[in-house]
DNA sequence: GTTTAAATTAAACAAACGTTTAATTTTGTG
DNA sequence: CACAAAATTAAACGTTTGTTTAATTTAAAC
């Protein structure tokens, strides 16, 4: 289903809205409103409110392919230096799509709709494949150590950021982060660099 | 506000419900269906379904405190060891109370509603300025490397039990956590152990 | 310029929502 | 038992919800 620049609008509009108030407290005459069209339209292009859900979702991780084996096949480079680069790679791109992030967070955990998320499981399965491949490698040869529980590398990636993201009320006030581009400073540098160190700490020390 | 046995049971079928279908998408007539009241029981005890949501986050968020206190003082034991059974508090406590942590995250990031955290974040500030003061003496014995970002060893705690909580469709199948044990058992070991081992290295490993 | 299809609109729809009402039952007190 | 307060109920309230209708406007094709 390909979209015309209107219906791009209404998902983009709808996208703001759902990660803002939440799937049930965005009405359907809201989104009409910011995306200044007609209620009627919502239902006339994409079915219902919960299809338009279901297609934003949908074609949103259809784009989440992070390219981590471009990163992981550049052999010339050390194995720390390449996780820093999948580190960085991964907390920019959850950044700068954390409204769709956590819509489906809240769809994943939403008992009332049973939407399909194949898309992002077996993109989740790709990206798990190929950085276990790269952990497995590097264990290979011997720079990184064994026992590590590869699996949740992941979460540890982005589980800190979200939950920098989910309690920024309170980060904000810690770090003094007034402006949005203290924020993103923030973001792109403390927050990227204690990960990358964790994550380099995890995987290369030995206890 | 002291609660008689059936405010008790409806705070806590609200707090299930709100959880697994959000706030919105839960109506007063499932919460009074599921907790065996009248609708009208509910704007009787709490005045309305919002204040119910006030109330419960309130009261919740005050058993909130951590006893990092308790453990930080027992300086018998090594800084690791007492940094460990941190981690494990943590994610038992986060564990057992996800499903209030789960409505927080999503009301402190609602903007329909504009609820009083207070509670929460000042909790917050205690238990970072609890674990600020444990790094900083470990880091004068020496044990604990410097140049450690404090305020992000919280988030990477909760963040990651978060992230495989929010995810647990994917890392269910991935682990093969087929009943209600094995998942407990994996967050008890596997999950808490894998955090425990990320924050040892990155607070002791020097880079 | 005429015809056909697509897009857009205002209005109406039934259903569900949170809350309130007024009547009734239960409970506690003297 | 008598009385007052608290608890509980079914019903109704006015809004808001997502969706559909039918009429109208716009765009495209020949």
């Amino acid at each position: 289903m390909e979209l015309n620049d209107k219906q791009k609008e209404i998902v983009q509009v709808a996208e703001k809205l759902f990660a803002e108030y939440g799937f049930d407290g965005t009405s359907v005459r809201l989104i009409a409103k910011e995306a200044g069209i007609n209620i009627a339209m919502i239902s006339y292009y994409f079915g219902s409110k919960e299809k338009l859900l279901e297609h934003m979702v949908v074609h949103r991780m259809s784009g989440f392919k992070v390219n981590l084996d471009e990163i992981i096949a550049q052999d010339d480079r050390s194995y720390p230096d390449r996780l820093n680069e999948i580190v960085a790679l991964y907390v920019k791109r959850i950044h700068k799509n954390n409204r769709i992030y956590k819509i489906v967070h809240n769809e994943l955990t939403n008992n009332a709709r049973s939407l399909t998320f194949e898309h992002y499981l077996s993109q989740k399965k790709k990206n798990l494949d190929s950085v276990t491949k790269f952990i497995e490698a590097g264990q290979k040869a011997h720079v990184f150590k064994k026992h590590i529980e590869i699996p949740l590398l992941i979460p540890s990636i982005l589980g800190t950021y979200f939950h920098f993201h989910y309690n920024q009320r309170f980060y904000e006030e810690s770090y003094g982060l007034n402006t949005p581009e203290s924020k993103e400073l923030f973001i792109e540098t403390t927050l990227t660099k204690h990960i990358q160190k964790m994550l380099n700490a995890l995987i290369t020390y030995e206890d």
